[in-house]
DNA sequence: TTCTACAAAAATATCTACATTTTTTATTAT
DNA sequence: ATAATAAAAAATGTAGATATTTTTGTAGAA
């Protein structure tokens, strides 16, 4: 099956003119430079992945790969096995990569874990949290409720999606774990392209939108007061709330070739 | 600097002979079958680092894990992001990869999360579990409580250790999430470099092993009860108590070669 | 001398092109 | 239809080429 949408295109190695002027520490800017080749497969499929240029269940070719993403054999796989890992790819020993399935099952798992795990920490951010993560979280909180005057459809939607993420995040930052921080981050991506579906339905809802902003505001409200129980009922049901939406949404799984 | 103490050898691909008698698919069989070299590497590479083969900090060159593992390099790099992604190795790019290094900070945090995570899902588990699970717990206690009549102190340790996993195992399966499930394996992945400095101090020790013994079965206790608030304060703490111990015998980071 | 800057050499990491193995598809005979 | 076989496609692995970093050596300046 032939990828649907746009895709990632390789760009001819950005020549990344690193306006290095002072002050940069060699380990800084070589960092922050130049990537492997399986770094930039590892990215540039994870992207159309989750943005669904690639469908659920589908086989991921290495002649294709290789030729669309113009990336060697061996790189590729390296990125493969990466989102393997990340279960955004399947892996059969001798039989290749396949685009992770979607699922109702999954569904349900990834949201009841990450209602957990995002209640769970918030209340550790309520109880670790400073007077710098309340600013930030207020910060984040108030360009949230402002995303309206925006253009296009397209770039609402995305700009609300950055902020509401930006605001989610500078909640848990105040846990105090990066450990508790990383397994979020990877449950987030694996909720990614179950959350898209929502995301449309929401941000092209005045409805939606003002319930989400609603939310929001006791969210915070909960959080500067540092009512733990509260924040984190609110925060288990903020995140569970999408559910039903997606469940209709979901695509069901054809037999992929 | 030379890895140190024993160390995986590969094994000439074990003819595992596959006694396929019958009702056995297809699938089942070439799936427990032959992993692909990066699989094996993967795999004895983890060992040996968990095992304490290598340093943290040690630079792993590819040059002696091809030889030593007798693995290319590609599959190599292979084994490598994905334990780069199991945060038990560390990699800059262009300057190869490390063992990933230990910390009193980073024991603290894993530590940390572990006693959330596993208190968390361990209330889902009261609530959750039936009574195959709650048989299942019953009967690893027992094994566990058992662990006498063994042999050499190398066997007590490993045996100890192979039914207290089990044990624990046995509790958090109950929660019914297999993404919780997945995210405590991956934090006890990288707990177990830490763990293996407590496991001998509480192992040989007539003290901690009875300490150890009441714990679980006051645990035990209230899982049966389905004391959900009693067994999650109970998880927390059981988790969280080797800490000071390991904390004591944490190798001082010497800045590896 | 002692330090610094530079250049060359060596070591190392990474990638590519091709060889090999395995699976899948097509074809033919039963 | 079914099973066996051959051909094609695909996955995986290897060896060697290339690029990058690190080390070493040297000459000049302080």
């Amino acid at each position: 099956m032939e990828p649907t949408g746009k895709m990632n295109t390789p760009v001819t190695n950005s020549t990344h003119s690193n306006g290095n002027a002072a002050g940069v520490t060699e380990k800084e800017m070589v960092e922050g430079s130049k990537a492997n080749q399986a770094t930039i497969a590892y990215r540039l499929l994870k992207q159309d992945i989750i943005n669904g240029a690639y469908q659920p269940g589908d086989k991921l070719l290495m002649s294709h790969l290789k030729s669309h993403y113009e990336i060697g054999a061996g790189p590729m796989r390296e990125a493969l096995s990466q989102l393997v890992a990340d279960r955004l790819v399947t892996a059969i020993s001798q039989r290749g990569f396949r685009v992770a399935e979607m699922s109702e099952e999954e569904l349900t798992d990834i949201y009841d874990a990450r209602a957990h795990l995002e209640a769970l920490i918030t209340g550790l951010a309520v109880e670790r949290g400073d007077e710098d993560w309340e600013a930030e979280v207020l910060g984040e909180a108030h360009k949230l409720s402002r995303v309206n005057e925006v253009n296009t459809p397209e770039e609402m939607l995305q700009v609300w999606d950055r902020r509401h993420k930006s605001f989610h995040q500078a909640i848990v930052n105040g846990c105090g774990s990066p450990k508790l921080l990383e397994m979020r981050a990877s449950l987030l991506d694996q909720a990614e392209r179950y959350r898209q579906l929502w995301l449309k339905q929401t941000v092209f809802s005045q409805n939606a939108l003002e319930e989400k902003r609603q939310e929001h505001a006791e969210l915070v409200d909960a959080l500067l007061n540092r009512d733990k129980a509260k924040a984190t009922e609110l925060m288990y049901g903020h995140i569970l709330s999408p559910i039903p939406i997606i469940r209709k949404l979901l695509p069901q799984s054809i037999p992929a070739n």
